[in-house]
DNA sequence: ACAAAAGTGTTACACGTACACCCATGG
DNA sequence: CCATGGGTGTACGTGTAACACTTTTGT
């Protein structure tokens, strides 16, 4: 038995996570100040190197719990990112992943042992490295998914309004839908339980919040819906 | 300026073909005897490791000339495969390519240098290591793909009939069509323009043969289109 | 003439969209 | 009592699916 691909070169691998987020107001995107050299200071995606005996999904998770605190996180593999020349110090391949949690649920200190921040998506700053084009990637890969399948809701708390919900899929698609068709829609999936209290926050009359029917959620999560009109415009350019 | 990030620890990183391919029989897929220890004999995707100074792109396109002769062939990243132990020898990643070439214009002897064989998909072997659950997916990324994109034309040659591309996606989808729903609405979308030459083989009538429009083939790549009718059903699962 | 595949015409219906309108309530 | 946001009812049109029927031509 062999105990080596002996001639191969090795390299290293490094995960990145475009980790977004949500309150209300935008969707947002988490970034840390890159600790080390090179770079050094500049804002960056959470990243880390995988370990020699963890499995990928073991590494995304352990650098997000890292950085949020957060376990069972919505997460998923987007791309490899393998330029030669992409880590001007050494050939790093980076397995970009991406991350979405409800906002509220990140309590750890900002500008805590990684001076991480939330940005907006469109007044993020300059990244490092290719991490600018990892992110355009992810929004596209967020659209994309998103008009197909209720990934949304990981964005969500628990409990939600309807046009909470509404103004979630606004922020992603940058657009304006119509109030009534959207929730007939998102209702007649039959994936929300209509809770009995209101959120009067936003407007005098109240809405209702609803939560996630988890059976159903898990067994249409790989279903069509259609949560979006007229995808093919929304969608133009995938 | 630092030089290394000196304490990480580097692994091997292999990229591995899924090559589909269509003969107008039900999709095929090339396989490879492996000519190194272990597992050396055993049925196995085409692969090989990425070199220290290429990108992912030239690595995958060397390793798919290599075999098949061929360049310029549709090719996508699916997923990086990494379970600690997912090749005995040593830790080892592997990038997942699918490919979808014209199954005509590979013309290089079978038992060549790798002893390549067409295997029907659902004919196929035991394959080595993680390579069957690669296989698994790249199929289901292929039906997902192709019903809303138009990749699978990747799969015919320059002229083609639309009871030959109907057959195709047949037996991607493993049903059947109503052939008059079917022509009506690839048609409409105008990708395909007919020649003044027919198809005999299949029919007294003979079939018209038709070429892709390639500027419009190009600009509708990433629109979405519905060849399948109903996708939910026919994608379930995914 | 007939069989068999290619292709046309027609219809019913589901679904998405637009929009008039009603509801609830705090100021 | 009215402004505001939440929500229902309804009507219209497009696109999909089902299927009867016509076309073409080799045997």
């Amino acid at each position: 038995m062999i105990s080596r691909y002996s001639k191969e070169t090795r390299v290293l691998v490094a995960i990145d996570c475009i980790i977004f987020g949500f309150d209300g107001n935008g969707i947002k995107l988490l970034l840390v100040q890159r600790g080390l050299e090179p770079e050094k200071g500049k804002w960056s995606l959470m990243g880390g190197f995988v370990r020699p005996e963890e499995s990928l999904e073991h590494a995304s998770n352990r650098i997000l719990k890292k950085l949020t605190g957060l376990e069972d996180v919505y997460m998923e593999q987007l791309l490899v990112f393998g330029a030669p020349d992409r880590d001007p110090v050494e050939r790093t391949l980076s397995i970009a992943y991406f991350a979405l949690i409800d906002i509220l649920k990140y309590e750890k200190q900002l500008s805590d042992e990684y001076h991480a921040e939330w940005f907006l998506l469109k007044d993020m700053p300059t990244l490092i490295f290719d991490h600018t084009e990892m992110v355009a990637l992810a929004k596209k890969q967020l659209r994309y998914k998103a008009a197909m399948h209720p990934v949304l809701f990981e964005l969500l708390p628990e409990k939600f309004t309807i046009p909470q919900l509404q103004s979630l899929y606004e922020a992603v698609y940058d657009t304006d839908f119509d109030n009534r068709n959207f929730s007939r829609k998102v209702l007649s999936t039959g994936l929300l339980v209509k809770q009995k209290e209101k959120d009067k926050k936003n407007s005098k009359k109240g809405a209702f919040y609803f939560k996630l029917n988890k059976r159903k959620y898990t067994d249409h999560f790989k279903a069509f819906l259609n949560f979006i009109p007229n995808p093919e415009k929304l969608l133009n350019g995938f």
